[in-house]
DNA sequence: CTGAAAGCGCTTACAG
DNA sequence: CTGAAAGCGCTTACAG
């Protein structure tokens, strides 16, 4: 059978006992408040740390009405974006010896409420939402609750607030990236139009390019690259010497066409993705020059924001558009950045 | 400012008063136990409920020594093996009422070592191990901890109990597969020799078919499955009509290069691969038929487990290797399966 | 400078 | 059938 080490577990009465002191005055000694010698506050903490005590955080939780805890709910059971919202919001956290419970809930309100409320029941300090999209909201209402709840990449309360990347600045990097390096004839390939990222985006675009050429929209896939790319082609007129795409997975699908058709990427056509999916942009031929929503500086934050609301402090409501970053790798030509 | 809705916390003091009972008897009925009148049970657990009542597991736990909180500690910070076995470890412990705090420590032995020690601190039940291989362990000792560990796609240690895949039975499926599809000349493109899982499925397959082919060894990537096929059509000889790829990242690099090869997949080459990695397998042209290694029933087991030992309950302790599962979609021909 | 007492929110023997 | 008391492991006024 398996074997817990069933060591007792030390507590402060052990540390008092050892030191020869009171438990209130081990408490003090070890949370360094109260008056008392310092040789005796010194001899306690050295006791404590030579026995291995640790305070039962169930006990001090209790008393302070903190747990450092916080839930994160995600319906993104994928992770592509819940993963590093997670990364960062941990990173942020750790030091302040807040641990986290990560809540999947799909799409389901049941489920939803069931974690919810074994979250509460635990005490958690607040709660982070996160999702998949940031136009839609989570299928669990997370107003009125006792603690505080940030959201993040996901449609929030007007009340609340709300980290998001900055899909226009994001874009706004790409086609000037593509201006820069001379490409003139940029077309949009994206995702679906019911996506505000998707509005936002072709929105910056346009703006951007001066309006010249028709956004292409459609599904958020790489046979929809690969399409567009026919469709493209197909047509009269110029041909685009750049493409500035919705997603990596439409890039990859429409780099995929071009080097199909013949057609040199990034010589003849030079393409930018849109997210960082390693695992897409990285294994394109070329690998794709990209924007990174900094998902993890976004949950970074948002982490650290629930973490002021649980403490007190005052923090202003709405919604935060986080910068977007472009990662540099060869299907627009030049050097692949240090990422 | 955001808004707490800072109603305040409602304990079994005010279910008492409102129930017109002591503590202990609003205690006692709402955990049906104690003997009291029937109607008194149930006017009080009518009450907490109209009030909204839930217990303080904080203060439960300081009693029953349980929080009902598990630890899952990673080192697979992409998330590629961990999400799905955190999905099965969380579908299986809800129900229970445990919830899951989720630790990444990459490679970090001392931010591991933090991780644990917040885990210990907030009295966590138990601890499940995880990682991106199965030869490796993870940079923190877990031995000679006061709560139960449970190791899962990672190494773990000699009395422990650790959950893996039967990668000999996955790669037997697939090349079975390809034999009853008629398939005569398999070969073996896969990642490098030193990953235990490498040689066990190698061996399998040398087994199954007779041992007929060289294996090919390389690494995880697609590039690398585009290089076998070349090197594999530039040798005399026969060419395979077959090939099991060690994971799908380079059976995508094979399918690729044989499309830019004209040869047909899956009339001429069928191809398996491995890992059931959606956004690599369904995005292949054909879509890859691949192996599933069940990560997420290999996490339900481990949260059952994990949870049995926490309850005291005896398990056996050595290492369960799970069934994998063949998931069929076109790159060997046949319908594809309904996943 | 140090300790006894009360209490956080609950449960569980033990009296009555 | 019901309640008063003790206690889980800790902290924090309050006495001395």
């Amino acid at each position: 059978m398996v074997d817990l080490g069933s060591r007792k577990r030390i507590t402060i009465h052990d540390v008092a006992a050892a030191a020869g002191v009171s438990i209130s005055t081990a408490s003090k000694a070890l949370n360094n408040n109260g008056r008392m010698g310092d040789e005796t506050r010194e001899r306690v903490k050295r006791v404590a740390s030579d026995i291995g005590f640790r305070p039962n955080a169930l006990a001090r939780g209790l008393l302070s009405k903190r747990s450092f805890t916080i839930g994160l709910l995600t319906n993104d059971t994928y992770g592509r974006f819940t993963l590093p919202v997670m990364a960062g919001v941990s990173e942020a956290l750790v030091d302040h010896g807040v641990s986290v419970f990560l809540c999947a809930i799909e799409d389901d309100p049941a489920l939803g409420q069931n974690h919810v409320e074994a979250m509460l029941d635990k005490q958690v300090d607040g709660i982070i939402a996160t999702g998949k999209r940031i136009d839609r909201s989570l299928p669990v209402d997370l107003s009125n609750l006792p603690v505080p709840v940030v959201y993040a990449f996901t449609e929030g309360t007007r009340d609340s607030v709300t980290f998001r990347s900055d899909d226009a600045h994001g874009a706004t990097l790409a086609v000037e990236w593509l201006q820069q390096i001379g490409r003139r004839r940029i077309v949009h390939i994206t995702g679906p139009k019911d996506f505000f990222s998707v509005r936002e985006r072709a929105d910056a675009y346009c703006t951007a390019t001066g309006d010249t050429e028709p956004v292409l929209y459609g599904v958020w896939s790489e046979s929809w690259g690969h399409d567009a790319i026919d469709r493209l082609w197909k047509r009269s007129g110029d041909r685009p010497d750049a493409l500035f795409c919705g997603n990596d997975q439409i890039a990859r699908g429409a780099v995929d066409a071009l080097r199909e058709r013949g057609i040199k990427v990034p010589e003849e056509v030079a393409v930018v993705g849109f997210d960082n999916w390693e695992i897409v942009a990285a294994q394109t031929r070329p690998p794709l020059t990209t924007v990174d929503m900094e998902l993890k500086e976004l949950g970074r934050q948002a982490g650290l924001t629930v973490l002021a609301l649980a403490e007190g402090r005052p923090v202003k409501p709405g919604v935060r558009k986080l910068p977007c970053r472009l990662v540099v790798r060869q299907s627009c030509g030049g050097k692949p950045s240090e990422d």
